[in-house]
RNA sequence: GCUCCGGUGGUGUAGCCCGGUCAAACAUCCAGGCCUUUCGAGCCUGUGCCCCGGGUUCAAAUCCCGGCCGGAGCACCA
């Protein structure tokens, strides 16, 4: 009996702290985590600015080293001013979009400035036989690497090796003559990660450094370097990379240093978005599509926050995709969802009317100013004049024509061009959804939203004081007011 | 083809390591209801899930084997 009593006693004590812990939607502890020990970093190439992709490495790895006390370095994996060509504006970009998003970065590395160290590296695995200068044609080397055989310069001798690695430094070759490769094993299971390439010739001047090298490693080796002299504890990144810590691994063997910790997460395809890569943005943009790289219709960090998302509606919205290794299909909507519930409870609220149309109230017995609510925290309100002559919406107009409507806090009416008046009274007008919005002719303005869903109409008076922020159009969306001398100019948010 | 990873309601996540109050939780989506703080908002209600087949076990979402499906890597890209 006792015993049963006790059993049901923790059991409820079991469920309460079940509960507890599962409102709270967080990390999960960082494996060989230290409080203040942790070094993590974001290591992008900067070829166009930080999309919502790149937010997720910001966000994950920043919120960690947060909850750590750890250090975080922003690091420009920018060793390639070729095939994946930097972008000059984009590293203040990074910059300003990771602070943005709320994080400080400890330090910030552009390893194309930093490439004689990787060259120090380079030499020193040369002459402990761990790498070679190869001369094989791509094809030449896919070959071997297939059939797992090593290919002819892997036996060179380590002074042939240094001598042609001096050439290569003093640019005596031409592209594609020669490369540092690193010795793995041919046998390798996973072709992948046999010989790979850690240095190669490129004589397009870099967008940071200019001319200054032509020997650029590859992110493999560079990385690899990297973490280790800035003591990376924890690398976060995506999956992609996961072949990347295999290749890593024997350079940290050769020089008897230890790995960090590694989690890769899997990759996210934002629905609305499907496959749209910083190159492929980049061709829009060119071609005419898209306005720039902050145009609100696009998944870049700089178009969310100009159209009205905020840093912490996107914070929570990767904590809550977490650290999962299946790859995710996720919707704006759940970005969305979260944005709403930290601007729902501050906007102001607006009429806006999309193409209107005017009605004139027949039998309106005399003008009235009515109080609308505009803010939930403020309660604040907004004073509309009832008059003769409104605009209301053409959907609203076709959709309600020859019904009884309400027009919101003013009166009831049978809905026609020439409208006839009801009454004041709420009551009577009350069926179902037939109460819409309007707006007073005498104090309307021109308004113009663009981004997803763009139209033009007309806006209360007093908007122009939100100029900068995230209003509700009522019965329409959220929008951001960008502009507001002459015609206002609202970016829709979401709705 | 080779290598690796994954598969929980429509979507995403938690639970899986250490089998048992898990006829499975949270969020979003969808549907319906309420509301002149409106709505595509908010509040309330509802539909809906452990990929399949075997095995181990008193007991499997959880462990094992096989299959199926999905993804990533296999670049002198990052």
């Amino acid at each position: 009996m006792l015993d049963e009593e006790q059993k049901k006693e923790l059991i409820s004590k079991y469920y309460v702290e079940k509960k507890v812990s599962e409102r709270e939607i967080s990390l999960p502890p960082l494996p060989k985590a230290e409080k203040g020990k942790v070094v993590m970093r974001f290591a992008p190439n900067p070829n166009g600015p930080p999309t919502l992709g790149s937010a997720r490495g910001i966000v994950i790895n920043g919120e960690y080293c947060n909850t750590y006390d750890g250090k975080y370095i922003l690091r420009f994996d920018d060793t390639d001013p070729k095939t994946k060509r930097p972008m000059l504006e984009a590293y203040e970009w990074y910059i300003e979009d990771v602070e943005w998003l709320g994080y400080k970065p400890d330090e910030v590395i552009y390893a194309s400035k930093r490439i004689p160290i990787y060259y120090d590296y380079a030499k020193k695995l040369i002459e402990i036989g761990k790498a070679y200068a190869c001369f094989c044609k791509r094809e030449e080397f896919k070959n071997y690497r297939d059939n797992g055989i090593p290919c002819p310069h892997r036996d060179t001798e380590v002074e042939d090796n240094l001598e042609v690695w001096e050439k290569m430094l003093e640019g005596r070759y031409s592209e594609g003559e020669v490369v540092l490769r690193i010795k793995t094993e041919m046998s390798h299971r996973d072709p992948a990660v046999r010989d790979w390439v850690a240095f190669r010739l490129i004589y397009t001047p870099h967008p940071l450094v200019g001319d200054s090298y032509f020997l650029y490693p590859t992110l493999d080796f560079e990385s690899a370097i990297e973490d280790r002299l800035c003591k990376t504890t924890h690398i976060l990144r995506g999956k992609d990379l996961r072949d990347s810590e295999l290749r890593q691994r024997y350079i940290y063997e050769y020089f008897n240093w230890e790995y960090p910790v590694t989690i890769h997460w899997g990759r996210v395809n934002i629905v609305e978005f499907g496959k749209l890569s910083t190159s492929l943005i980049k061709r829009e943009i060119e071609a005419g599509k898209f306005e720039g790289w902050d145009d609100p219709r696009l998944p870049t960090v700089r178009a969310l926050r100009r159209r009205g998302i905020e840093a912490e509606a996107i914070r929570k919205f990767f904590i809550a995709l977490g650290l999962s290794e299946s790859e995710v299909n996720v919707s704006m909507k759940n970005l969305f969802a979260e944005n709403r519930k930290i601007v729902d409870a501050k906007a102001n609220r607006f009429f806006f009317v999309a193409n209107p149309v005017e009605i004139e109230i027949e039998g309106l017995p005399e003008e009235k100013l009515v109080e609308i609510p505009k803010n939930q925290n403020t309660k604040e309100k907004r004073i509309l004049k009832g008059e003769k002559v409104v605009y209301i919406t053409k959907e609203d107009f076709e959709k309600f024509k020859g019904e009884v409507v309400r027009l919101k806090d003013f009166c009831n009416l049978i809905l026609d061009k020439k409208a006839k008046f009801l009454g004041f009274e709420l009551t009577g007008a009350k069926k179902g959804k037939n109460i819409i919005h309007w707006l007073p002719k005498s104090s309307a303005l021109r308004c113009k939203v663009i981004g997803e869903r763009s139209c033009e109409g007309l806006v209360e008076k007093g908007v122009e004081e939100d100029l900068g922020k995230v209003v509700q159009f009522e019965r329409f969306a959220f929008c951001k007011i960008e502009k507001a001398n002459g015609e206002i100019v609202a970016i829709l948010t979401h709705d």
